[in-house]
RNA sequence: GGGGCCGUGGUGUAACGGCCGCACAUCGGCCUUUUAAGCCGGGAGGUGGGGGUUCGAAUCCCUCCGGCCCCA
């Protein structure tokens, strides 16, 4: 499979280039029956270089999206077997993924990322030139085609050819036009083929990144400013979760990749950026399942002077506002199931849960302890609050069909988080729900820095040994003390979203290039 | 960490332990309105790697590699 034939040495328009050991494909293929497909394809690209066509193309100004074209489709549709009424002219440019030869006469289907449409190429319609390149053409080139637009008698809207731009060879057969890829290793491995090849592929990441968009105005409409903060950090807080390690050469110093952007961004709160948000990746040194990849996009909000209730109304905004730029509506399919995304969606306490769920007072620690026990969790030397989250996620979390607010938690499983003034064992979190799966988490920020300190100390005392990379944050501290205001924040796990909103169970179906082991 | 499933020409798939078959793609031929175009003819894989059982292994066993799923 390996050619090592040095392109760079083929000189275009100037006769034909020195092949040596493959002159004849002609007739049968007897004595080339050992001719790798990609073999056949380079002997295809000396011969459009012989004809004086660049095999990989020159820029192609002026182009409409196949998408638009499509919508500038001529009502005038033909009659049974009567000519095409010549329609506007147009010009597209995408690789070739079908093509049926008819003789003096080819028809081809090009895609971009807007769509597909069927192109048209006759001998006496393109000229000499165009013909030999037209017989040359592989299934995965990529071509421009200026033409004009109308329908076959078989009332197919068509570009009718009338001049082919070679734009670029491809060495390589595409897979199967029918099924295309589906095994899912090479999908992961060789997005590029997966994307060309899998409409509905192609169509998840345009999908996120039209949600992205969409959160990126939603937050500059509410006077948000987006920021950068690092993501290589001496200490990694904001979150519980283990980190990478990497390492500064002149510095001579270990550094963590961030497993959230949080304290950061909580220390420009403190510096008077008043609405901030930030979109990026986040690590966390985890293992691998359909919910979880290393590295994921996260997605953080602060604002000052507002609370965890601004941030739910935030919430909202934020998902409505991508579900419109996606499209499909409020109630969107979820596998066999749907889901019904029209706000305002239901507040519901994490204690309320509890007892609707468990059906215990979440307050009465002897019922809990039993109840717990009864759902094989173990509680000997457990705080009752995180025996409580183990409880929750054993027995609510999968019946939370969701949309869903689940708030109030209990204190002690949320170290930044402020405290109800009513009740100090409740903090003002909460979390979204859908199906069953965590897509957003916020706070009514804690910026007491007494209170702050004293909860590391206690986080980092109860600390596993695998976690203990985890460091009091002095400096996190020291901002706090000089005062931040009181402050709503928000993390929405945008990878999650994506599956959400656009039906995949699995996140490595909504990030392009998930982690793989190397190949070899 | 534990358990299960999977890996066959470029792609999608088939094969009770008995010569690895088919489709798309590809090559040659015919065809100026096809729709996964059609028809005729040809080439291409020794079954993820290694080892074992057997007269004989894609198939059974071991091991390694890679993927998927469930559980912790």
């Amino acid at each position: 499979m390996r050619l090592t034939v040095a392109c760079g040495s083929i000189q275009f328009g100037r006769g034909a280039p020195e092949v040596a050991n493959r002159e004849r494909v002609r007739g049968t293929m007897s004595d080339e029956s050992r001719e790798s497909l990609e073999d056949v394809r380079m002997e295809k690209l000396r011969k459009i270089a012989e004809l004086g066509v660049d095999p990989w193309g020159q820029r192609f100004d002026g182009h409409q999206a196949i998408g638009d074209v499509r919508a500038q489709a001529p009502a005038n549709e033909p009659g049974p077997g009567g000519e095409t009424p010549p329609g506007p002219v147009v010009r597209i440019a995408g690789r070739i993924l079908l093509r049926r030869g008819q003789g003096k006469v080819g028809f081809l289907q090009v895609g971009d990322w807007s769509g597909r449409i069927q192109v048209m190429v006759g001998q006496k319609q393109v000229g000499e030139l165009g013909w030999k390149i037209a017989e040359l053409l592989d299934l995965g080139d990529v071509i421009g085609v200026d033409g004009r637009l109308g329908y076959t008698r078989t009332g197919e809207l068509t570009v009718f050819a009338e001049s082919l731009t070679f734009l670029t060879k491809s060495l390589l057969p595409p897979p199967e036009k029918w099924h295309g890829l589906t095994d899912q290793e090479q999908r992961y491995r060789q997005r590029y083929v997966d994307l060309f090849s899998n409409p509905e592929a192609l169509a998840v990441f345009l999908g996120r990144s039209k949600l992205i968009a969409s959160f990126r105005r939603t937050m500059a409409e509410r006077g948000f400013a987006e920021v950068e903060t690092p993501t290589m950090q001496s200490i990694a807080g904001g979150a519980a979760a283990r980190p990478f390690v990497t390492h500064h050469n002149a510095l001579d110093i270990d550094l963590f990749l961030r497993i959230a952007p949080e304290l950061y961004l909580k220390r420009l709160l403190v510096g008077g950026m008043e609405r901030v948000f930030e979109i990026g990746r986040v690590y966390r040194n985890e293992g691998l399942s359909p919910k979880h990849n290393p590295e994921f996009t996260m997605f953080e909000a602060y604002q000052s002077y507002g609370d965890y209730h601004s941030m739910m109304d935030l919430t909202e905004a934020l998902i409505v506002g991508a579900i419109e730029a996606i499209g499909g509506g409020l109630v969107r399919p979820w596998g066999e199931a749907t889901i019904d995304f029209t706000p305002p969606w239901p507040r519901r306490t994490y204690a309320e849960l509890l007892a609707e769920h468990a059906g215990i007072d979440p307050g009465d620690p002897a019922a809990l302890k039993d109840r717990a026990e009864a759902a094989e969790i173990h509680t000997a030397g457990k705080d009752p609050d995180v025996i409580l989250s183990e409880l929750f996620e054993e027995v609510v979390e999968d019946r939370l069909d969701g949309p869903v607010f689940v708030i109030d938690y209990p204190a002690a499983i949320c170290p930044l988080t402020k405290r109800k003034t009513s009740n100090p064992a409740v903090a003002e979190r909460f979390e979204l729900y859908i199906r069953g799966v965590e897509l957003a988490n916020a706070y009514t920020e804690l910026n007491d820095p007494i209170l702050q300190e004293e909860l590391f100390r206690k986080q980092l005392a109860g600390q596993r040994e695998e976690d203990s990379m985890a460091k009091m944050d002095d400096d996190f501290v020291r901002a706090l003390k000089h005062g931040m205001p009181p402050a709503g924040g928000l993390g929405i796990g945008i990878d999650r979203l994506c599956m959400v909103l656009l039906n995949r169970t699995t996140i490595r179906d909504v990030i392009l290039f998930p982690l793989m082991r190397p190949e070899h």
